[in-house]
DNA sequence: GGCTTTTTTGAATTTCCTTCTCAAAAACTT
DNA sequence: AAGTTTTTGAGAAGGAAATTCAAAAAAGCC
């Protein structure tokens, strides 16, 4: 089983699929990115989208969150982080907590399997959420 | 905007669905519900499996957990415990690590938002998988 | 126990997000 | 510039979950 190297062509549809996801701090789903670069590339496919945060993900240059619900979204922090999804508006904020390498061999003592990285997310209310529920009590 | 609470009745069907997830410490899909009630119940559909487990994690009888790839898998354990994914053969298994709190509250500090609860998930090998690509070196 | 009301079921259909197919277009190679 | 391989757009296909609706089952009431 040789793993033959995919070779990636410089697009501009796949670079400004990039730039969008890398030009903002929240996180965005293929159906956004699709609406915002339609206006664009006029003739731009869904497929296309899909294929190319595909592509973006397999380089390592975004992160693809799924945090249930059936939706994905794409962040280009790509350095270790953990995330805070809101419960009331849905949005998601990158939380810039260094990766906490302990809990890995925590559970590494704990079970004895191999554990190689981890996902810590975090739900609640956002600042923006928090004061509107405060204001309908 | 009274919220009206809603009634659960007793169904043979919920309650089969309840105690097999209740029996096991692995992880179900509803498909795989599905198959094994199916043998007990001829006429079973599969909406129905997936109208209860809804009701059941409403009623927090059982967690879903959703990794990513689209698919759900439900959880008979409903105390605060933490997960392990093995990337090779994809099981899911209980970490019985007791919830660290401290992670909210150094996030509600960081963010001035109101954490709730987190998740963490822990990626790797599991003990059998570790073995199995051992031998293949 | 019967009678009424409300929920649940099975079966099929529908929705939603994502992937796939394939011919035409675009990007690399030499 | 010609040949090779990847990518595109458009639409079809896939797959998990939700929904619809008449018939069946459960709970409430007398």
């Amino acid at each position: 089983m040789t793993t033959k190297k995919k070779i990636y062509r410089d697009t501009e549809q796949r670079k400004e699929i990039l730039d969008l996801i890398k030009s903002r701090t929240d996180h965005l789903t293929a159906e956004y990115i699709y609406k915002r670069l339609k206006k664009k590339f006029r003739r731009l496919s869904l497929g296309t989208v899909y294929r190319n945060l595909k592509a973006l993900k397999e380089k390592g240059l975004v992160w693809e969150l799924d945090f249930g619900g059936g939706l994905s979204y794409f962040d280009g922090l790509t350095s270790p982080h953990y995330h805070f999804i809101c419960n009331y508006c849905q949005k998601v904020f990158n939380i810039r907590i260094p990766a906490i390498k302990e809990l890995d061999y925590k559970v590494r003592e704990l079970t004895g399997f191999q554990v190689d990285f981890h996902r810590l997310e975090f739900f609640g209310l956002c600042d923006i959420c928090k004061e509107k529920s405060k204001r309908k009590k």
